[in-house]
DNA sequence: GTTCGACTTTAACAAATGTCTATCTTCGTG
DNA sequence: CACGAAGATAGACATTTGTTAAAGTCGAAC
């Protein structure tokens, strides 16, 4: 990985509330924290039921929770650069899932002593903070709502839909293309099928033009083609603009 | 509905997070809720996309998280009296889904300005409702876990176990049934299968005598087996003590 | 460059689930 | 009490997905 691609780590903070953010509160938020570590093969950085005193922010590269259960293992969510990714941990005891790094991972740690204080200093970061994580729980909603209205096709698709458009939000998306590192049996775990039937789905939706992965990146030829398939609509990922964060609710 | 059982309707309120309230927030959350309503036939209380200036407290019943696309209505999540239902609907400009009354419900509903009013004036609270969407978030993780777990089977299994753990801790479930009002068309919704594979689904289990339906109420003879069918683990519901809240981080 | 392991690909068959069509039951309403 | 609408039940068949077994490909480490 390039670090001189971050010349500041903070640059892609909290992603989607990040324009919502007061220049200091940018710079209180990068200095929450405490040290950066690179991981270059798949990493548990958190194991469910551990207890924890820091939070996670992915810097660059994938970050998935997963919980394996009946010796299967199965992908709950994804990160991309600029999610808090464990905020909850923070308020949780103990995670009820995995952090496991895809690829080759950035991450920022952050004590949760410092977390305290801006929540004691801080409300209006606070605020912000806390609306990230529902913005997490949009996205949970959306994949509850693919798993139960696609086929394989579709959740591919719409996986892939999704992930561009993050990544897009925080600059990191060609126009057709994007960063894919995850194996073939990760996307199986991430939409609820088997790692062969994934292969089936993968080779179906090549040979229609739909989609391509070749050395760690997906190709989108037709993108209009690939959210009709998925079903796929933005607004769930409530991109700039689309909170009441810095309006309404800017209480002081 | 039998209101008399709701002397004060705040007795349930905030369910899983409300032993860590003090008294005096006890009442100040009670006294948010400016109104209640009755609702005796399905009702979309919120409609997807509105814009919203209330919140919403189920008091009695059940409502559901519902998405319609492509014609077909997905349930995403189901509140048991005592859930702020829509709290982040004060956050997010407007709703990704719909909010929609099950059999006899009784709400009460929150102007956003009193939310705004705690949130100025009530540090401690604010992080309580914070924390009741993370636990909200935790929900839906499960059920991204059920669907990709579990076949048909499971995950009825999973949905009755979850409900009736979520009523017992509002103290509205008995040793072996609670109450059911879901058709079997909104359990399909909600489990991601067609209503007549739900039907299949529903006479084998009532076949093998793990669960029935009847009148209203799901009857569970045996909880273990019901459980183990579901791969369920209680967990997830972080029940009372399982928070963080009230303790390192009862800030002032 | 070889070797090993992880990842990908393929085929054949079994099981689960969806689709279509139809009938039966229940319950509120007049 | 009759009626109608919503809900529940049922069977036959199509489609999707899981399972098992095997072989091919690629890249990192020695």
């Amino acid at each position: 990985m390039d670090l001189t691609r971050y010349p500041k780590t903070g640059r892609f903070m909290a992603g989607r509330v990040r324009h919502a953010m007061r220049t200091r509160e940018k710079d209180l938020l990068e200095d929450m924290i405490e040290k950066t570590e690179l991981y270059t093969s798949p990493t548990a950085i958190l194991k469910r039921g551990q207890m924890v005193n820091q939070s996670t922010m992915l810097i660059d590269g994938f970050i998935a929770r997963s919980i394996t259960r009946g010796g299967k293992r199965h992908i709950v969510g994804i990160h991309v650069p600029g999610d808090f990714v464990d905020l909850h941990g923070f308020a949780l005891k103990r995670l009820d899932h995995d952090i496991v790094t895809v690829g080759h991972t950035l991450v920022g740690f952050c004590p949760h002593e410092r977390i305290v204080e801006v929540m004691k200093t801080e409300p209006h970061l606070t605020r912000l903070l806390w609306f990230a994580t529902l913005i997490d729980a949009a996205v949970h909603r959306e994949w509850i709502l693919k798993l139960e209205q696609l086929n394989a096709d579709g959740r591919l698709a719409h996986l892939m839909a999704e992930l561009w458009h993050r990544l897009n939000f925080v600059g990191m998306a060609e126009p057709q293309s994007c960063a894919m590192p995850l194996t073939q049996v990760e996307l199986s775990d991430a939409c609820g099928t088997t790692a062969i039937h994934m292969n089936r789905t993968i080779r179906s939706m090549r040979e229609a033009g739909v989609i391509d992965f070749a050395r760690g990146r997906v190709m989108i030829p037709d993108m209009a083609r690939l959210e009709a398939l998925a079903h796929f609509d933005t607004s769930y990922l409530y991109g700039d603009g689309d909170l009441f964060i810095g309006h309404a609710l800017d209480l002081k």
